[in-house]
DNA sequence: TATAGTTGTCTATATCAATAGACAAATTTT
DNA sequence: AAAATTTGTCTATTGATATAGACAACTATA
């Protein structure tokens, strides 16, 4: 931790703070990351002004273009909203905090936060088993599987994009009914599977690749959460395999504790 | 998904692919990115040589300096070793897998994984507490915290990054008894608590500030995994507030479901 | 011992990122 | 109405990023 003001009564952000240079990641990039994670914060409230950009360039040691860059990209994003004369404003300041545990569920997860929320089916596909992921279904490598790319959305945002691997002896078809019904859990029903469990869940954070900038419809840099999960049924067998990629900017996972 | 070969029995790798320009993150940063998640992913063995920086720059579709750049990085980081008219060689394969769960524990979480682990007292102070520290603790805002700065290790590696927050009064003296343990769970035992547990934790990612970067040993722009959690006693008494800072590139968080 | 393949170094050039300063345009405050 | 504040636009300059090509240095193999 660089040292800080710290006496007593003075304004303490309880984050850490500063600007690298020269490090592959642009200042305007970084800058944009900070103002998204103090809004995430609470430190900005929804419709206020940011402060101005004088300013803004003065606490990150930065020319003040450096930070209109920054914005430029927020606005953009349609995070930030500048009005010439007035200020910089907040549009929209949660992150989705979304659920994760053994029972995660995509729609049961958002509940109470959003009133709109479904999955689209990208595409569909069926390919041979890779090594990892015929030893998480518990097939042999090579065997056919299912492949589905979906689309997490929420009131209008996507929140999620996901990847999603079946046997595909066991679950044929199941592309079909995942089309139609737009629910993984209500497809699965039909396939004899009432009730399943998250096995294993796996995290880890990286880059957005272009796929899913574009589908998560983000700004080039951003950052992506991704869970890599196993679920099975109550008897342990396992159903499906799934790589998720939340953008780290507008999601959150929260550990449920006992679920 | 970009379109891609997928005929049958082709070399399928099941994970997105391609870089983005003028986004902020420079082209070397994005393909270090990708080669150590390939590392992470085994698509290299251990001590395997990469393909030649001719081969990866076709991939990546940049030039072959740019690649140089991506890999002097990794060399720098020790994850690659370049030889000179042999090739370039993968130094440390894996991941660490880190547990994360309702008695995630730091040390207990590595067993097996390494064999030295210890967390060290970077720094301690005593501050007021913020709206979120109070809130967390339920204390009043602006109650004094004690604020312990430490480093996970494990086998001489930087392995996390925390920041604790504990009330100054209930636990006044405890960043000497940490200093002096080297680990939270003892230094609470002289407090009078034997078991805790942790209530909740919210998972984020963002890219790592210059702070991190120094502790974590990281190259500027490396992500980390960011986990915010509160720890309470069996009774539901709130005893700790701590945000945690993972490096990306070398810890995955693993959830364990009943734990 | 050649030859091919690979990493290392150098020069040159174009574009992006960042700084610097000046001033216009719009809004709010005095 | 005037002044102060704030965002928007322009020009110019510097350093980092990326491309391009040539060749040296080193290793392994035919």
């Amino acid at each position: 931790m660089t040292t800080r003001e710290n006496a007593w009564g003075r304004w303490v952000t309880g984050l850490a703070s500063s600007i690298e240079r020269r490090n592959g990641v642009s200042l305007w990039r970084q800058i944009a990351d900070r103002i998204l994670q103090a809004i995430a914060n609470g430190d900005f409230a929804e419709n206020a002004a940011l402060p101005p950009e004088i300013a803004l360039a003065e606490r990150y040691g930065v020319n003040r273009h450096t930070v209109r860059s920054a914005i430029a990209a927020l606005v953009q994003e349609g995070v930030l909203k500048a009005e010439q004369g007035r200020g910089t404003f907040v549009l929209s300041r949660k992150r989705l905090s979304y659920p994760i545990g053994a029972r995660t569920r995509f729609s049961a997860g958002l509940q109470g936060q959003t009133t709109e929320r479904h999955i689209a089916l990208l595409s569909s596909s069926t390919e041979p088993a890779s090594r990892r992921i015929a030893d998480a279904l518990g097939i042999a490598k090579g065997a056919a599987v299912i492949r589905l790319e979906t689309r997490g959305e929420a009131d209008g945002h996507a929140v999620s994009r996901a990847t999603t691997w079946f046997d595909a002896k066991r679950f044929a078809g199941i592309e079909a009914a995942m089309a139609e019904t737009g629910s993984i859990t209500t497809s699965l029903k039909r396939f004899g599977i009432n009730d399943y469990l998250r096995q294993s869940t796996v995290l880890s954070a990286r880059h957005a690749d272009a796929d899913d900038l574009a589908a998560l419809d983000l700004q080039p840099g951003a950052i992506v959460l991704v869970t890599v999960a196993v679920n099975v049924t109550l008897d342990g067998e396992p159903i499906q395999f799934a790589e998720s990629r939340f953008p780290a900017e507008r999601v959150e996972l929260k550990l449920s504790a006992g679920d």
